[in-house]
DNA sequence: GTCTATATCAAGATAGAC
DNA sequence: GTCTATCTTGATATAGAC
């Protein structure tokens, strides 16, 4: 087997991802653990290990998961007359609904390995379509990351317009 | 007193809390627990309740120092012939070379109550001189802290040219 | 200002029986 | 496929003696 190919997930090992992903979902990271995964499908911890190898296994199934409804919704986010800014919504909306999933998808290094062949791509074609250049598209990435995480963590003064600051952004982004 | 304010440090919380700084700053966050402090020190970790409340309080201690290093730092990045890219650079810096202490920063609500009075305001007028208004100055900080987190969190592919990247963005935030 | 002793809790993971 | 029992490790924090 090639090295970083991954094993396809029993059905068994599927329900453990989906019962992980509600529980990180719902109470963050810190109630992702064996023991509550565990808990919430009606079995002990160490049940787990028959299934998928560590925790980090659990967490990148996740990631593979959601990677794909992603490039799914900005590719329908693209669709309107204004692609750039209907990614850019899209991106902080799906942050806002799902904070603790928004985390765990760019707070570490993607294992790329491991992913889904061409996903990361699919997710960044509309980006580079609706900016023009793969520079401009790596700043506005970069822009909406920021607003999003540094809203999400709460760093913005409590009366600043955000939404005007989105526009002053986006408006840099567009292609001429 | 009023609530929210804080008490001045004693010299000996002091000592710990640099203790602390220097054994986040080496080996990150999981390693800065009361036990690893007190290590540092050669006491034990019930000690170090004697002079700090909680561990909160010597983390909120740290981020007040290192806010009113970065004010002073962004001043001198600002008095260049570009200010925008002076402070971007010094932002891009400093978490390069201090990047757990740049996560304790940024990660997490700021405690405004706790922080030295104008801190945050005075590590924000040069972003503010440098673009020209308080929009773009969210949208150029956010920017900023979108390529340095994205790029300390390994999100780049490898082959990504950031340094245009940052070019792209700076020429979209400088004043007309 | 520091100590020992302790409470309390929780984590990831493995061995081996059924 | 799941179980019990266990290992190993570590965390924050308090009580009370010196």
């Amino acid at each position: 087997m090639l090295a970083g190919q991954v094993e396809p997930l029993s059905p068994r090992a599927k329900e453990i991802v989906a019962a992980a992903r509600e529980l990180l979902e719902e109470e963050g990271p810190d109630a992702l653990s064996m023991r509550r995964v565990a808990d919430r499908l009606g079995i002990r911890a160490p049940s787990i290990y028959k299934h998928l190898p560590d925790k980090r296994a659990l967490e990148n199934a996740i990631v593979s998961d959601v990677f794909e409804e992603i490039a799914e919704t900005f590719e329908a986010a693209a669709a309107g007359d204004d692609p750039l800014a209907g990614i850019a919504a899209a991106y902080r909306r799906f942050a806002h609904e799902h904070p603790h999933l928004f985390r765990l998808m760019t707070e570490r290094p993607l294992d790329r390995d491991r992913l889904s062949p061409g996903a990361e791509e699919r997710a960044a074609a509309p980006v580079l379509r609706a900016t023009g250049d793969p520079d401009s598209a790596r700043a506005a990435w970069a822009f909406a990351h920021g607003m999003t995480i540094l809203e999400l963590n709460g760093r913005f003064p409590p009366d600043a317009d955000l939404d005007a600051a989105w526009r002053r952004g986006l408006d840099a982004f567009r292609p001429a």
